[in-house]
DNA sequence: GACCGACCGATTGTCGATAATCGATTGTTG
DNA sequence: CAACAATCGATTATCGACAATCGGTCGGTC
């Protein structure tokens, strides 16, 4: 299923889904603030229950928590808590790999080749909001590969997570830098080479976590004060 | 949480989750069969809406599927989908053992030893319900002993999901042998030894895997064709 | 007689309104 | 003045009604 977004987006809930991911993404709910069903209800021109629909898959992903007759708040995920989900998904990804490499096809590689290629391009633009789209393809495809759609179900809920907050968290990540990580890997596949690929994957991932890591005190004490989003709409009604 | 459903059950829309997901497990939703919406909510002497937002919870737990104005149906997975399932279960789990042995305390290995016994003298008693429920609270507990909340979330995503089919597709399992086969990985655990932990649980899930495997032809046989729920309710109103 | 398109019943998706619950504020009491 | 209870505004959870959409059926056309 190569994104069957364009096809059969009639419904509501999912379109402010969407809506709420791209903003939470875009850091326009802060973390840690509240977001009000009715009040994004009457933003978007809709009633209450898309909101609540969409709340629900939001917090399926680990984005949000809700508390009931409380609402939905931002999650704040603590470093220790972006560390541990990189674990877990360095470890499903081991597995995607290892089952995908030895059914790869000329066209799987190719692809992935492709999206490499886009995210070293991205990088020299300096276009940064590319390249994570290109970062989050690239592992997609990978995942996908494998052809275990349990997998693939468990690791598309576990990874806007991840991605998100790395992208809040370590805002100064460097795009070229972010796009060489993923050369070893690459490399790896065009060889063919299973257990490459797993290492060069775990290698990615460590590297990854170390960064994090490194942010770790500095990230702890800002962006804990900006609470309620401000009077003006955080989301616009098309 | 040692299931922490005493407090706050109030909230309507997952008293019809858990009834509804009791009902799937129990067989009254065959597989394949449909569930209208508008006739569980009739039958519960409730509204559309928590119905509604149950069966998303059970969507995200991949128990049903659902498709944009057709409605909620029942999964049928296929044996192979129950493999792959299992591969990737048997990889968190592997990947829980890593990180739980090291830090078990007492009070862990414990409650671990008490469920495998619980799991024994339900085996000899013959109760095959009390056994799954054993089991399943046995790999519980060694997962939320890896202290990984996200690991933790992906995990209670994916395992209703294989339990619930694998008591229905291989109703056959002897109970004792069930309970037998947590044996090895109790005596590494007590002896802490991780790599041995990991070793046991992956030989666990390749018995379960085999065990799948050998029901692979008569099971893809039968089961396929009661579709609908008769007409008496497959939810009692209280 | 086979194919194609317009109706039809059934069911989901959305709406607007109401009841239930929470957190904070205010007033009361010792 | 501090601790506590009643009250209030804000927000969620639920309801009942309605519109949109699906799959199938029926009739028409070649």
């Amino acid at each position: 299923m190569p994104d069957d977004g364009a096809i059969s987006r009639t419904v509501l809930a999912d379109q402010v889904k969407d809506r709420l991911l791209e903003a939470i993404l875009a850091g326009r709910y802060p973390p840690n603030s509240r977001i009000v069903e009715t009040r994004v209800a009457r933003e978007l021109g809709t009633s209450q229950a898309p909101v609540r629909e969409a709340l629900r898959g939001l917090e399926a992903m680990g984005l949000i928590e809700i508390s009931p007759f409380r609402g939905a708040r931002v999650r704040h995920p603590s470093t220790r808590e972006l560390l541990e989900a990189y674990v877990v998904r360095s470890e499903l990804e081991s597995l995607g790999a290892r089952l995908a490499v030895p059914q790869l096809t000329e066209a799987d590689l190719a692809e992935l080749v492709e999206l490499g290629d886009v995210m070293q391009r991205a990088a020299h633009a300096g276009d940064r909001h590319e390249v994570a789209l290109a970062d989050a393809n690239f592992h997609a495809r990978l995942i996908r590969a494998a052809h275990n759609s349990t997998l693939e179900r468990v690791w598309r809920a576990l990874e806007p997570f991840s991605r998100t907050y790395l992208t809040l968290v370590v805002p100064g990540a460097d795009a070229q830098w972010t796009a060489d990580i993923h050369l070893p890997i690459l490399a790896a596949l065009r060889a063919r080479n299973t257990e490459m690929v797993v290492r060069a994957l775990q290698h990615h991932f460590a590297e990854v976590s170390a960064r994090l890591g490194e942010e770790w005190s500095e990230s702890e004490n800002r962006a804990l004060e900006l609470a309620e989003p401000s009077s003006e709409p955080a989301l616009r009604t098309a």
